[in-house]
DNA sequence: CTTTCAGTTGAACACTGTTCAAAATAAAAC
DNA sequence: GTTTTATTTTGAACAGTGTTCAACTGAAAG
Protein backbone atom coordinates (compact mmCIF):
# COMPACT_ATOMS: atom_id res chain seq x y z
CA UNK A 1 0.00 0.00 0.00
CA UNK A 2 1.52 2.91 -1.30
CA UNK A 3 0.70 6.84 -1.64
CA UNK A 4 -2.78 6.93 -2.27
CA UNK A 5 -3.02 9.58 -4.76
CA UNK A 6 -5.43 11.07 -2.50
CA UNK A 7 -3.12 13.42 -0.66
CA UNK A 8 0.22 14.74 -0.60
CA UNK A 9 1.92 14.47 3.19
CA UNK A 10 1.16 18.24 3.78
CA UNK A 11 -2.31 18.18 2.25
CA UNK A 12 -2.75 15.05 5.08
CA UNK A 13 -1.10 17.28 7.69
CA UNK A 14 -3.36 20.04 6.49
CA UNK A 15 -6.36 17.41 6.63
CA UNK A 16 -6.00 16.41 9.97
CA UNK A 17 -5.20 19.72 11.71
CA UNK A 18 -8.14 21.19 10.22
CA UNK A 19 -10.27 18.20 11.24
CA UNK A 20 -8.90 18.35 14.57
CA UNK A 21 -10.15 21.68 14.77
CA UNK A 22 -13.33 21.04 13.74
CA UNK A 23 -13.93 18.76 16.61
CA UNK A 24 -12.66 21.00 19.38
CA UNK A 25 -15.50 23.32 18.17
CA UNK A 26 -17.84 21.04 19.95
CA UNK A 27 -15.99 18.88 22.65
CA UNK A 28 -13.02 18.65 24.63
CA UNK A 29 -9.73 17.41 23.68
CA UNK A 30 -10.08 14.89 26.41
CA UNK A 31 -12.75 12.92 24.43
CA UNK A 32 -10.55 12.49 21.60
CA UNK A 33 -7.94 9.88 20.00
CA UNK A 34 -5.70 9.11 17.75
CA UNK A 35 -7.65 6.19 16.67
CA UNK A 36 -10.57 8.32 16.04
CA UNK A 37 -8.47 10.98 14.19
CA UNK A 38 -7.54 7.91 11.90
CA UNK A 39 -11.19 7.27 11.13
CA UNK A 40 -12.05 11.10 10.75
CA UNK A 41 -9.88 11.53 8.34
CA UNK A 42 -9.73 7.84 6.61
CA UNK A 43 -5.85 6.61 7.05
CA UNK A 44 -4.95 3.88 9.88
CA UNK A 45 -2.95 5.77 12.93
CA UNK A 46 0.14 4.22 11.91
CA UNK A 47 -0.32 6.60 9.16
CA UNK A 48 -0.77 9.34 11.11
CA UNK A 49 2.21 8.89 13.61
CA UNK A 50 4.49 8.04 10.44
CA UNK A 51 2.90 11.99 9.65
CA UNK A 52 3.68 13.67 12.98
CA UNK A 53 5.80 11.64 14.82
CA UNK A 54 3.33 10.80 17.62
CA UNK A 55 0.24 11.67 19.08
CA UNK A 56 1.45 14.03 21.69
CA UNK A 57 3.33 15.84 18.49
CA UNK A 58 0.15 16.03 16.10
CA UNK A 59 -1.36 18.21 19.04
CA UNK A 60 1.17 19.66 19.12
CA UNK A 61 0.98 20.91 15.25
CA UNK A 62 -2.75 22.09 16.60
CA UNK A 63 -1.61 23.94 18.94
CA UNK A 64 1.10 25.97 16.69
CA UNK A 65 -2.26 26.72 14.57
CA UNK A 66 -4.14 27.76 17.05
CA UNK A 67 -1.26 30.07 18.62
CA UNK A 68 -0.94 31.35 15.09
CA UNK A 69 -4.54 32.36 14.64
CA UNK A 70 -4.74 34.21 17.97
CA UNK A 71 -1.39 35.58 17.15
CA UNK A 72 -3.44 37.16 13.99
CA UNK A 73 -6.50 37.99 16.10
CA UNK A 74 -4.65 39.93 18.86
CA UNK A 75 -2.74 41.57 16.05
CA UNK A 76 -5.73 42.49 13.96
CA UNK A 77 -7.35 44.04 16.88
CA UNK A 78 -4.38 46.37 17.94
CA UNK A 79 -4.25 47.39 14.19
CA UNK A 80 -7.77 48.65 14.26
CA UNK A 81 -7.24 50.13 17.37
CA UNK A 82 -3.95 52.60 16.42
CA UNK A 83 -6.19 55.82 17.31
CA UNK A 84 -6.85 55.15 20.70
CA UNK A 85 -4.04 55.72 23.80
CA UNK A 86 -1.61 52.99 24.28
CA UNK A 87 -3.89 52.20 27.86
CA UNK A 88 -6.88 51.74 25.76
CA UNK A 89 -5.27 49.60 23.83
CA UNK A 90 -3.92 47.23 26.13
CA UNK A 91 -7.60 46.86 27.37
CA UNK A 92 -8.63 45.57 23.88
CA UNK A 93 -5.82 43.72 23.61
CA UNK A 94 -7.08 41.59 26.67
CA UNK A 95 -10.49 41.71 25.99
CA UNK A 96 -9.55 40.12 22.22
CA UNK A 97 -7.99 37.38 24.06
CA UNK A 98 -10.62 36.45 26.71
CA UNK A 99 -13.12 36.62 23.55
CA UNK A 100 -11.04 33.88 21.54
CA UNK A 101 -10.85 31.84 25.07
CA UNK A 102 -14.61 32.05 25.01
CA UNK A 103 -15.15 31.34 21.64
CA UNK A 104 -12.81 28.73 20.99
CA UNK A 105 -12.81 26.90 24.56
CA UNK A 106 -11.53 23.95 23.38
CA UNK A 107 -9.45 25.01 21.19
CA UNK A 108 -7.32 27.41 23.70
CA UNK A 109 -7.39 25.00 26.65
CA UNK A 110 -5.73 22.32 24.50
CA UNK A 111 -3.05 25.16 24.29
CA UNK A 112 -1.99 25.07 28.12
CA UNK A 113 -3.20 21.44 28.92
CA UNK A 114 -1.20 19.77 26.91
CA UNK A 115 2.05 18.81 28.22
CA UNK A 116 4.65 17.20 26.00
CA UNK A 117 7.52 15.30 27.82
CA UNK A 118 10.55 17.38 26.32
CA UNK A 119 10.48 21.30 26.53
CA UNK A 120 8.58 23.64 24.63
CA UNK A 121 10.00 24.06 21.33
CA UNK A 122 11.53 26.83 20.68
CA UNK A 123 8.84 28.36 17.63
CA UNK A 124 6.28 27.91 20.47
CA UNK A 125 7.97 30.20 23.16
CA UNK A 126 8.71 32.61 19.85
CA UNK A 127 5.08 33.16 19.03
CA UNK A 128 4.54 34.27 23.21
CA UNK A 129 7.31 36.73 22.42
CA UNK A 130 5.81 38.23 20.11
CA UNK A 131 3.05 38.88 22.24
CA UNK A 132 5.16 40.63 24.79
CA UNK A 133 6.55 43.04 22.54
CA UNK A 134 3.06 44.13 21.42
CA UNK A 135 2.64 44.57 24.96
CA UNK A 136 5.71 46.52 26.12
CA UNK A 137 5.82 49.06 22.75
CA UNK A 138 2.38 50.38 24.41
CA UNK A 139 3.47 50.39 28.23
CA UNK A 140 6.68 52.54 26.98
CA UNK A 141 4.41 54.94 25.34
CA UNK A 142 2.71 55.13 28.77
CA UNK A 143 5.65 55.36 31.02
CA UNK A 144 8.89 56.73 28.83
CA UNK A 145 10.96 56.89 30.91
CA UNK A 146 10.14 53.09 32.16
CA UNK A 147 13.40 50.85 31.76
CA UNK A 148 13.70 47.45 30.05
CA UNK A 149 13.15 45.54 33.14
CA UNK A 150 10.07 47.39 34.39
CA UNK A 151 8.70 47.23 31.01
CA UNK A 152 9.49 42.78 31.16
CA UNK A 153 8.24 42.64 34.22
CA UNK A 154 4.74 45.14 33.77
CA UNK A 155 3.96 43.01 30.16
CA UNK A 156 4.33 39.75 31.92
CA UNK A 157 2.46 39.99 35.06
CA UNK A 158 -0.41 41.63 33.06
CA UNK A 159 -0.38 39.00 30.75
CA UNK A 160 -0.11 36.40 33.58
CA UNK A 161 -2.83 38.18 34.91
CA UNK A 162 -4.96 38.33 31.78
CA UNK A 163 -4.48 34.86 31.24
CA UNK A 164 -5.40 33.89 35.08
CA UNK A 165 -8.61 35.71 34.23
CA UNK A 166 -9.80 33.87 30.99
CA UNK A 167 -8.84 30.63 32.74
CA UNK A 168 -11.51 31.02 35.67
CA UNK A 169 -14.00 32.48 33.19
CA UNK A 170 -13.71 29.75 30.82
CA UNK A 171 -13.73 26.66 34.09
CA UNK A 172 -16.87 29.10 35.29
CA UNK A 173 -15.29 29.39 38.18
CA UNK A 174 -16.24 32.77 38.81
CA UNK A 175 -19.12 32.22 40.92
CA UNK A 176 -20.19 35.03 42.23
CA UNK A 177 -22.99 37.77 41.25
CA UNK A 178 -24.05 37.96 37.98
CA UNK A 179 -22.84 41.48 37.63
CA UNK A 180 -18.97 40.12 37.95
CA UNK A 181 -17.48 38.38 34.44
CA UNK A 182 -14.51 37.87 33.08
CA UNK A 183 -14.78 40.92 31.09
CA UNK A 184 -15.24 42.80 34.05
CA UNK A 185 -12.21 41.49 35.84
CA UNK A 186 -10.08 42.35 33.09
CA UNK A 187 -11.01 46.06 32.91
CA UNK A 188 -10.57 46.01 36.60
CA UNK A 189 -6.92 44.64 36.51
CA UNK A 190 -5.91 47.25 33.39
CA UNK A 191 -7.27 49.91 34.86
CA UNK A 192 -6.39 49.88 38.19
CA UNK A 193 -3.02 48.02 37.42
CA UNK A 194 -1.98 50.50 34.56
CA UNK A 195 -3.06 53.81 36.58
CA UNK A 196 -0.97 53.08 39.15
CA UNK A 197 2.02 51.25 36.97
CA UNK A 198 2.40 54.28 34.63
CA UNK A 199 3.34 57.02 37.37
CA UNK A 200 5.48 54.66 39.27
CA UNK A 201 6.97 51.76 37.00
CA UNK A 202 9.23 50.27 39.62
CA UNK A 203 7.33 48.58 42.58
CA UNK A 204 8.17 49.65 45.45
CA UNK A 205 7.54 46.95 48.14
CA UNK A 206 7.12 47.48 51.62
CA UNK A 207 7.58 44.74 54.48
CA UNK B 1 -11.74 -12.87 50.09
CA UNK B 2 -13.40 -10.70 52.30
CA UNK B 3 -12.09 -8.43 54.21
CA UNK B 4 -8.59 -8.31 54.92
CA UNK B 5 -8.24 -7.12 58.79
CA UNK B 6 -5.26 -5.06 57.23
CA UNK B 7 -7.23 -1.93 57.05
CA UNK B 8 -10.80 -0.33 57.68
CA UNK B 9 -12.36 1.64 54.51
CA UNK B 10 -11.38 5.09 56.49
CA UNK B 11 -7.82 3.56 56.89
CA UNK B 12 -7.70 2.46 53.76
CA UNK B 13 -8.78 5.44 52.02
CA UNK B 14 -6.31 7.59 54.20
CA UNK B 15 -3.47 5.07 52.77
CA UNK B 16 -4.40 5.63 49.43
CA UNK B 17 -4.35 9.74 49.50
CA UNK B 18 -1.18 9.56 51.63
CA UNK B 19 0.07 7.41 49.17
CA UNK B 20 -0.63 9.33 46.13
CA UNK B 21 0.62 12.67 47.86
CA UNK B 22 3.68 10.99 48.42
CA UNK B 23 4.38 10.24 44.52
CA UNK B 24 2.97 13.51 43.85
CA UNK B 25 6.17 15.25 45.46
CA UNK B 26 8.44 13.54 42.91
CA UNK B 27 6.73 12.85 39.41
CA UNK B 28 3.17 14.58 37.71
CA UNK B 29 -0.10 12.46 38.05
CA UNK B 30 0.06 12.01 34.39
CA UNK B 31 2.75 9.26 35.23
CA UNK B 32 0.42 7.37 37.66
CA UNK B 33 -2.77 5.26 36.93
CA UNK B 34 -5.21 3.28 39.30
CA UNK B 35 -3.17 -0.04 38.65
CA UNK B 36 -0.10 1.58 39.78
CA UNK B 37 -1.80 2.96 42.74
CA UNK B 38 -3.22 -0.20 43.68
CA UNK B 39 0.34 -1.88 43.79
CA UNK B 40 1.36 1.18 45.64
CA UNK B 41 -1.21 -0.15 48.71
CA UNK B 42 -1.25 -3.90 48.25
CA UNK B 43 -5.06 -3.78 46.78
CA UNK B 44 -6.58 -4.80 43.49
CA UNK B 45 -7.52 -1.77 41.32
CA UNK B 46 -11.12 -3.08 41.62
CA UNK B 47 -10.94 -2.34 45.36
CA UNK B 48 -10.12 1.07 45.25
CA UNK B 49 -12.87 1.38 42.61
CA UNK B 50 -15.11 0.25 45.23
CA UNK B 51 -13.71 2.95 47.54
CA UNK B 52 -13.97 6.09 45.61
CA UNK B 53 -16.62 5.08 42.86
CA UNK B 54 -13.85 5.60 40.21
CA UNK B 55 -10.15 6.74 39.38
CA UNK B 56 -11.56 10.43 38.70
CA UNK B 57 -13.42 10.29 42.21
CA UNK B 58 -10.28 9.06 43.64
CA UNK B 59 -8.22 12.09 42.09
CA UNK B 60 -10.69 14.33 43.74
CA UNK B 61 -10.57 13.06 47.00
CA UNK B 62 -6.71 13.75 46.35
CA UNK B 63 -7.43 17.40 45.48
CA UNK B 64 -10.24 17.56 48.43
CA UNK B 65 -6.99 17.08 50.71
CA UNK B 66 -4.34 19.44 48.62
CA UNK B 67 -7.07 22.51 49.17
CA UNK B 68 -7.31 21.94 52.62
CA UNK B 69 -3.64 22.07 53.45
CA UNK B 70 -3.74 25.22 51.50
CA UNK B 71 -6.49 26.64 53.24
CA UNK B 72 -4.38 25.97 56.36
CA UNK B 73 -1.06 27.73 55.50
CA UNK B 74 -2.80 30.57 54.09
CA UNK B 75 -4.81 31.45 56.90
CA UNK B 76 -1.88 30.74 59.21
CA UNK B 77 0.21 33.21 57.12
CA UNK B 78 -2.24 35.71 57.93
CA UNK B 79 -2.55 34.73 61.17
CA UNK B 80 1.03 35.26 62.01
CA UNK B 81 0.90 38.95 60.02
CA UNK B 82 -1.98 40.23 62.37
CA UNK B 83 -0.07 43.35 62.84
CA UNK B 84 0.64 44.11 59.47
CA UNK B 85 -1.38 46.61 57.89
CA UNK B 86 -4.17 44.87 55.27
CA UNK B 87 -1.85 45.61 51.92
CA UNK B 88 0.63 43.74 53.17
CA UNK B 89 -1.60 40.81 54.52
CA UNK B 90 -2.74 40.31 50.81
CA UNK B 91 1.19 40.89 49.53
CA UNK B 92 2.35 37.92 52.21
CA UNK B 93 -1.36 35.77 51.32
CA UNK B 94 -0.16 35.55 47.82
CA UNK B 95 3.47 35.32 47.99
CA UNK B 96 2.14 32.19 50.28
CA UNK B 97 0.27 30.90 47.52
CA UNK B 98 3.00 30.89 44.89
CA UNK B 99 5.44 29.14 47.55
CA UNK B 100 3.31 26.26 47.89
CA UNK B 101 2.72 25.97 44.20
CA UNK B 102 6.62 25.38 43.94
CA UNK B 103 7.11 23.38 47.02
CA UNK B 104 3.86 21.05 45.31
CA UNK B 105 3.73 21.25 41.89
CA UNK B 106 2.69 18.25 40.98
CA UNK B 107 0.02 18.30 43.88
CA UNK B 108 -0.86 21.78 43.05
CA UNK B 109 -1.44 21.29 39.15
CA UNK B 110 -3.66 18.20 39.76
CA UNK B 111 -6.16 20.32 41.63
CA UNK B 112 -6.49 22.73 38.13
CA UNK B 113 -6.04 20.30 35.61
CA UNK B 114 -8.30 17.45 36.98
CA UNK B 115 -11.60 17.56 35.64
CA UNK B 116 -14.52 15.65 36.09
CA UNK B 117 -16.98 15.34 33.83
CA UNK B 118 -20.07 16.23 36.34
CA UNK B 119 -19.66 19.90 38.01
CA UNK B 120 -17.35 20.73 40.68
CA UNK B 121 -18.91 19.68 43.85
CA UNK B 122 -19.86 22.17 46.39
CA UNK B 123 -17.54 21.32 49.49
CA UNK B 124 -14.94 21.93 46.81
CA UNK B 125 -16.19 25.40 45.91
CA UNK B 126 -16.85 26.42 49.76
CA UNK B 127 -13.19 26.14 49.69
CA UNK B 128 -12.47 28.19 47.32
CA UNK B 129 -14.85 31.00 48.64
CA UNK B 130 -13.80 30.40 52.04
CA UNK B 131 -10.49 31.96 50.54
CA UNK B 132 -12.25 34.74 48.96
CA UNK B 133 -14.02 35.70 52.40
CA UNK B 134 -10.14 36.04 54.17
CA UNK B 135 -9.18 38.47 50.63
CA UNK B 136 -12.17 40.84 51.17
CA UNK B 137 -11.96 41.12 54.36
CA UNK B 138 -8.50 42.73 54.30
CA UNK B 139 -9.73 44.29 50.92
CA UNK B 140 -12.77 46.28 53.50
CA UNK B 141 -10.19 47.56 55.61
CA UNK B 142 -8.19 49.21 52.84
CA UNK B 143 -11.10 50.74 51.46
CA UNK B 144 -13.62 51.05 53.89
CA UNK B 145 -16.69 52.24 52.11
CA UNK B 146 -15.96 49.47 49.29
CA UNK B 147 -19.34 48.29 48.67
CA UNK B 148 -20.14 44.10 48.06
CA UNK B 149 -19.98 44.34 44.88
CA UNK B 150 -16.37 45.97 44.36
CA UNK B 151 -15.21 43.76 47.12
CA UNK B 152 -16.08 40.66 45.32
CA UNK B 153 -14.75 42.18 41.78
CA UNK B 154 -11.22 43.12 43.21
CA UNK B 155 -10.87 39.88 45.47
CA UNK B 156 -11.77 37.83 41.91
CA UNK B 157 -9.65 39.92 40.14
CA UNK B 158 -6.71 39.61 42.33
CA UNK B 159 -7.24 35.38 42.82
CA UNK B 160 -7.29 35.24 39.38
CA UNK B 161 -4.47 37.08 38.58
CA UNK B 162 -2.46 35.70 41.43
CA UNK B 163 -3.24 32.80 40.20
CA UNK B 164 -1.86 33.30 36.54
CA UNK B 165 1.20 34.22 38.03
CA UNK B 166 1.70 30.70 40.15
CA UNK B 167 0.93 29.26 36.87
CA UNK B 168 3.52 30.62 34.15
CA UNK B 169 5.98 30.21 37.25
CA UNK B 170 5.37 26.59 37.58
CA UNK B 171 5.74 25.93 34.45
CA UNK B 172 8.68 27.57 33.37
CA UNK B 173 6.89 30.02 30.89
CA UNK B 174 8.62 33.15 32.35
CA UNK B 175 11.48 33.04 29.77
CA UNK B 176 12.73 36.65 30.83
CA UNK B 177 15.12 38.25 32.57
CA UNK B 178 16.59 36.57 35.40
CA UNK B 179 15.22 39.46 37.85
CA UNK B 180 11.82 38.53 36.99
CA UNK B 181 9.92 36.02 38.77
CA UNK B 182 7.05 34.80 39.94
CA UNK B 183 7.53 36.38 43.27
CA UNK B 184 8.69 40.30 42.13
CA UNK B 185 5.34 39.36 39.73
CA UNK B 186 3.31 38.67 42.60
CA UNK B 187 4.73 41.99 44.09
CA UNK B 188 3.96 44.21 41.46
CA UNK B 189 0.53 43.24 40.95
CA UNK B 190 -0.52 43.20 44.43
CA UNK B 191 1.31 47.35 44.94
CA UNK B 192 -0.12 48.75 42.05
CA UNK B 193 -3.30 47.26 41.62
CA UNK B 194 -4.28 48.02 44.95
CA UNK B 195 -2.43 51.51 45.04
CA UNK B 196 -5.18 52.47 42.59
CA UNK B 197 -8.23 50.56 43.91
CA UNK B 198 -8.06 51.32 47.46
CA UNK B 199 -8.66 55.10 46.22
CA UNK B 200 -11.15 54.04 43.63
CA UNK B 201 -12.69 50.42 44.23
CA UNK B 202 -14.90 51.20 41.15
CA UNK B 203 -13.05 50.68 37.84
CA UNK B 204 -13.93 54.03 35.79
CA UNK B 205 -13.72 52.27 32.62
CA UNK B 206 -13.24 54.89 28.90
CA UNK B 207 -14.10 53.22 25.65
C1' DC C 1 -23.19 -25.05 62.80
C1' DT C 2 -25.40 -22.55 59.32
C1' DT C 3 -26.70 -18.58 57.06
C1' DT C 4 -26.05 -14.00 55.85
C1' DC C 5 -23.49 -10.28 54.40
C1' DA C 6 -19.94 -7.28 53.03
C1' DG C 7 -15.10 -6.90 51.31
C1' DT C 8 -11.93 -8.51 47.81
C1' DT C 9 -10.32 -10.32 43.76
C1' DG C 10 -8.92 -11.76 38.99
C1' DA C 11 -10.55 -12.49 34.60
C1' DA C 12 -12.75 -10.20 30.84
C1' DC C 13 -13.96 -6.01 28.09
C1' DA C 14 -13.33 -2.17 25.37
C1' DC C 15 -10.42 1.08 24.84
C1' DT C 16 -5.62 3.68 24.40
C1' DG C 17 -0.77 4.95 21.71
C1' DT C 18 2.91 2.67 19.45
C1' DT C 19 5.72 -0.69 16.67
C1' DC C 20 6.81 -3.21 12.67
C1' DA C 21 6.80 -6.76 9.03
C1' DA C 22 4.27 -7.30 5.13
C1' DA C 23 1.67 -5.57 1.27
C1' DA C 24 0.70 -2.24 -2.38
C1' DT C 25 1.62 1.25 -5.37
C1' DA C 26 4.25 4.86 -7.65
C1' DA C 27 8.54 6.00 -9.76
C1' DA C 28 12.80 4.65 -11.93
C1' DA C 29 15.62 1.58 -14.67
C1' DC C 30 16.04 -1.25 -18.25
C1' DG D 1 6.31 -2.38 -21.93
C1' DT D 2 8.44 -4.86 -18.33
C1' DT D 3 11.03 -5.23 -14.32
C1' DT D 4 13.15 -3.45 -10.42
C1' DT D 5 13.51 -0.30 -6.73
C1' DA D 6 11.79 2.72 -3.32
C1' DT D 7 8.36 4.54 -0.59
C1' DT D 8 3.94 4.86 1.55
C1' DT D 9 0.32 2.55 3.96
C1' DT D 10 -1.65 -0.80 6.66
C1' DG D 11 -3.40 -4.30 10.02
C1' DA D 12 -2.05 -7.29 13.45
C1' DA D 13 0.26 -7.49 17.76
C1' DC D 14 1.77 -5.44 22.25
C1' DA D 15 1.59 -3.43 26.57
C1' DG D 16 -0.91 -0.43 28.85
C1' DT D 17 -5.41 2.03 30.60
C1' DG D 18 -10.21 2.32 33.63
C1' DT D 19 -14.18 -0.37 34.57
C1' DT D 20 -17.43 -4.31 35.38
C1' DC D 21 -18.87 -8.38 37.62
C1' DA D 22 -19.36 -13.24 39.00
C1' DA D 23 -17.15 -15.87 42.25
C1' DC D 24 -14.85 -16.48 46.45
C1' DT D 25 -13.48 -15.58 51.38
C1' DG D 26 -13.78 -14.25 56.08
C1' DA D 27 -16.23 -12.52 59.79
C1' DA D 28 -20.59 -11.75 62.18
C1' DA D 29 -25.59 -13.06 63.26
C1' DG D 30 -29.09 -16.39 64.12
Amino acid sequence: MARRKDHSPEELQELVISSVLQYLQQQSAHALSLRQIAKMVGYSPGTLINLFGSYAHLLLAVNAHTLDQISERLAQKLASAANLDAQQQLRLFAEEYLVYAQQHTYQWRLVFEHRLDEEVPDWQQNRINQLFALIELRLAKLAPHAKSLELQQASRTIWASVHGICMLEVDNKIFASADISGLSMIQSLINHYLAAWKDQPTAHQKQ
